[in-house]
DNA sequence: CGCGTTTCTCAGAGAAATCACAGCTTGGGG
DNA sequence: CCCCAAGCTGTGATTTCTCTGAGAAACGCG
């Protein structure tokens, strides 16, 4: 079941109608905080753990919908923890978390079942995403909610990363689209640099602001060249994403 | 929940028809005096309080909507605070204060759980603004309030920053914005110039008052032009404005 | 390892917004 | 009806913000 809120987005929620519920799993505090903080923001119930038998305990009486799960834990290694929890909650989807540089290929064999994983460090619209797919596909929540970002004549699909504006296909690089979901996640609002720097780059991310800039400047170039514009800026507050109609 | 006070101002309620609560930490006292005052005409329950220790306690039993914290603390870093006031309550939205040039100085992931945050030196119909955004979208108050100011065939929007009258689109500048938005909240009644200068301009605005003149002026061309008229002044007490038939 | 692609920094151009200043207009008290 | 204070607005200097080209570094893939 979805349904939309104030704000004008759309939330999953499960079919008798209550919170999605998720644990979250990392044994640095900062991380858990941060993905509690952007999860609950979604409308999700979170719980978070800081090590494996913290997570099967948790994982026990909160029966989550879903798991966000660091492969690198003080007491257990990932594959254990994920043998526990799957003991209690079968069907349970997990989100992975790994380095970068860790061996892929064990990875691999653990997405075969549906599951997923991002790398640290990972951005926040990233394992949002992820996340509610892996919910989405799981039929915690209602499947009839799909995967296809509309605004005007504009549609991006979170499943297969396919973008076209009036039909017309557009690619996009991995930034560029995560940029324009969360643009389109939020229609009509403005958002700030700020916003989009720490949902759409990695937590770590050092840098100058003005890459979000940039990237609305290639947006722009593929999104809007030579139409009416959806892309807007709101000098001194943000950018907004609306139909070119309006 | 809204209601409408004998004044005409629409003002936040909580679910259970009790004042918002809302906890300002910050060391200048000055600061906190401004912004309770300020907040308290909101019609808010403020407490106010000078470091982080006694933000979480005052925190603890004061049991706020929303904070306003200073991440420029004498005994804590801002981030610390956050933790600990998150670990008594999880879903608190927080506004923080950051120095201008502290901006790039990781602000980093402070926005992502739907907080939000104001530099300093700010202006209050700015942190006023974004206190009611963020209250009104944790769902601290009711949902049904929205963002979408109203007087005449004038609207104005606070989260998509859209103004129009009679259905016409009408491109306001940062300040214009600020400013008609303090005129539109308190619609039929006169505003000073000088509280307009203390609401609009920035608390250290050093400059000439007649800058309320020139942006009354600038509002006039863009929101009155070949119109009838909205924004009215009361020669030697101010300006107001209100629906043009009346 | 090499090559095409993507990400990001830097810096300059340009546009927009803010504000001071000054001269002009208006309203109303005397 | 005159005059002055209060208010209005044109001009332009200055500051601030945004856009974008160029190129360096990192990445991904064969």
């Amino acid at each position: 079941m979805t349904t939309t809120s104030p704000q004008g987005r759309t939330e999953l929620l499960r079919p008798d109608g209550s919170p999605v519920r998720v644990l979250v799993v990392d044994d640095e505090q900062s991380i858990t905080e941060l993905l509690s903080m952007a999860l609950r923001y979604e409308g999700w119930q979170i719980r978070s753990a800081g090590d494996g038998h913290g997570a099967v305990q948790t994982a026990r009486d909160f029966r989550p919908d879903a798991v966000v799960l660091d492969m690198m834990l003080p007491d257990m290694d990932g594959l254990s923890v994920l043998g526990r929890l799957r003991r209690d909650l079968p069907d349970v989807p997990v989100l992975f978390l790994t380095a970068k540089d860790a061996v892929e290929d064990r990875i691999a064999g653990l997405t075969a079942g549906g599951d997923d994983y991002v790398t640290k460090p990972f951005s926040l619209e990233e394992v949002v995403a992820r996340l509610r797919g892996l919910i989405r596909r799981s039929g915690a929540a209602d499947r009839r909610s799909d995967s296809v970002l509309v605004v005007g004549d504009l549609t991006l699909d979170e499943d297969s990363h396919e973008v076209t504006r009036g039909g017309d296909g557009i690619h996009l690089t991995a930034t560029e689209f995560e940029l324009l979901r969360f643009l389109m996640r939020n229609p009509r609002r403005v958002l700030s640099k700020a916003q989009i720097l720490d949902r759409v780059w990695s937590y770590d991310f050092g840098g100058q602001a003005n890459v979000v800039e940039l990237y609305i400047s290639y947006l722009r170039r593929k999104i809007d060249a030579g139409r009416e514009p959806m892309i807007h800026t709101r000098r001194g507050a943000g950018y907004l994403i609306k139909p070119a109609v309006s």
